[in-house]
DNA sequence: AATCAAGTTCAAACCGCTTTGGACGGCTCA
DNA sequence: TGAGCCGTCCAAAGCGGTTTGAACTTGATT
């Protein structure tokens, strides 16, 4: 059933029908209500590929994945964020596109999906230092908002991101209260945004106190349970270990916690560990009472957001570019306690 | 640059320009390079919506991933799933539509992405039981491929699946093999097809050995982090507790061995532990040696594999149902061991 | 020299919508 | 009474490709 053969069963042209669907004024409204129950009868959906011609609107948001070349590595994070983002286009009739792109391919893919008309914007997955595709997509001329920020950019542009280094300082803070002085650092990749940010929270809070850094205490790879795991065993075989760590992720957090255990060590005792949690929907960190102490900041709300910006700025691309910085709870789980004094080794 | 642009420089009609890009034989060789060699320097890309609504075909995929309404939960296997698909699709040209949907309300997206004309077939992910979606599916006529099977299901239909059945009952042979006899499982939810033919594997090896099952050792739930936690703390604080899990996912399998560990008990020397592996990118498990002995079935080439079969579905809509069966890997890792005599609470 | 086929190119229709630019009738107002 | 306006509707022209059917060259065949 198309737009032709409904005009002609309702005896209208074509134009009036289309015009009674989308609500023009010019149209009678009683004629509108006999169109409206006529398509609901004949269970009328007008072609999205028509409709997309016609208007010169692909009423679709891509979204462009990158995938890490040399790991094969996928973002965790990704298939909240994207559920989140999902309610807001299914809210305002878009699709979502996905592509799933080698990182270092993705131009391509931009280029081509702009240049063919595949989507009406984008929305830039985990940003790096510098990340070029800011400049590359503000010259193909499509909005797009960035999950994140991209420290070195020189042009503006529209992101929503958690306030990372507030966040790792405030846990910091809270773990220097707590007696700690030896804090471990599990972070991210350092070529990403989020955690040169998160370091320099983490850095800045030590040094508001007086503690020195000790760079044997810091680690950026890949927030993997092995990567975390491989890093806590490394720190808590040295001399003078740590006695708390701040991890980046809640699956790096699960290696550290059982490199914790692993060495007869309890959690919240004997070592403190805080994570950032993105509150994935299959890794929640607790139902009542959380398991970590965290940082925790939604990625499934932020996917929400991120596209409630695109739609924004699609509906009005002359506007400023928007920015929004979202601050993460800090909530107290069962890994952290009271720095110990004398050896932690020995107390187990 | 459009066509007719394009073909007005070239002095062509916008037929033979057509034509000549796209392969047919009816355009001499020499004007085929020279509207090649103009198209790769104008940068000229076709319309998709244009192409779209000329040919009738999406050259699109739609994946309807269902949220659990009740807890919001996203399957975290579907983004290296997703990864998978993605490199077939860009193969063959195929963008791929997400739409992420509460599970209670998915009929009306299959419906209306089809009506609208968005996408050329679907992929069908996580089915249940009797799962009513190979009928709508089959009812509404575009191609289709199921990632796992629907036990219940009349129709006819194409599927990809992993043999559940087979592979747990080979774990399960293996942990009976090593002096366990008490041994539980710790399942997926058990609407779930995939989850029900594990535990027949289950079964049926305890049943080929005589060992009787015990209800108290069967748990099915989510698979997350939490549900496994709970499951085996539960079966561990239990009068005759197990001597070995066989967990359906490596993050439920996190769970469990936190509780075996809070009990101050070891993996692999007092408690078993044998996992299903996905072979997620940001789960691995372990790199050169496993930390888990697992089953293994890597979830992106399932990806890759069920997009292949959709693919030439869709070449080929008139042909019988493809179906495959992959067989998992059985790995051995550490954390199995025979089972302890005596009581292997006082082991520690 | 006329016929025919093969090779090559083109004009125009079409896909299913939106949107522009009237058309038409009835009403108000001067 | 005629001009102007408003409310309502429609024909037709896009959108940017693909595809049908025909035309026009050439060269070979008779």
């Amino acid at each position: 059933m198309n737009l032709k053969e409904l005009a002609q069963k309702l005896g209208l042209s074509p134009t009036t029908v289309s015009r009674a669907l989308n609500g023009y004024p010019e149209v009678n409204e009683t004629t509108r209500e006999r169109v409206l129950a006529a398509a609901k009868r004949h269970n009328y959906r007008p072609n999205t590929r028509a409709i997309r011609l016609a208007t010169g609107r692909a009423m679709a948001i891509g979204h462009v994945i990158p995938v890490a070349a040399k790991h094969e590595m996928v973002n965790p994070v990704f298939a909240d964020f994207i559920a989140g983002a999902g309610e807001t286009y299914a809210r305002f009739g878009h699709d979502m596109v996905l592509s799933v792109v080698p990182d270092d391919d993705d131009a391509r893919i931009y280029r081509d999906l702009h240049a063919r008309g595949t989507v009406d914007g984008f929305i830039v997955h985990a940003p790096h230092l510098n990340d070029p595709r800011i400049a590359l997509l503000t010259e193909i001329g499509l909005p797009f908002v960035v999950h994140g920020r991209a420290t070195g950019a020189t042009l503006p542009y529209s992101w929503l991101d958690v306030n990372n280094r507030r966040s790792f300082q405030r846990a910091t803070e809270f773990l220097l209260d707590l007696g700690h002085r030896r804090i471990a650092l599990v972070n991210g990749l350092e070529f990403m945004d989020f955690a040169v940010r998160r370091r320099t929270g983490y850095l800045d809070a030590l040094a508001a106190r007086g503690v020195t850094a000790d760079p044997g205490l810091m680690h950026a790879g890949e927030m993997t349970e092995l990567g975390g795991h491989r890093a806590a065993c490394a720190m808590l075989d040295a001399a003078d270990p740590p006695t708390a760590f701040l991890v980046s992720s809640i699956i790096s957090g699960f290696g550290v916690r059982r490199a914790i255990e692993e060495r007869g060590l309890r959690p919240g005792r004997d070592v403190s560990i805080i994570i950032h949690d993105d509150d994935l929907s299959y890794m929640k960190n607790g139902d009542d009472v959380p398991i970590y102490t965290a940082t925790r900041s939604s990625v499934r709300e932020a996917g929400r957001l991120a596209a409630e910006m695109l739609m924004a700025i699609i509906a009005n691309p002359a506007s400023a570019p928007l920015q929004r910085l979202l601050e993460a709870d800090l909530i107290i789980g069962q890994t952290t306690g009271p720095a110990p004094h004398g050896t932690p080794r020995n107390r187990n």
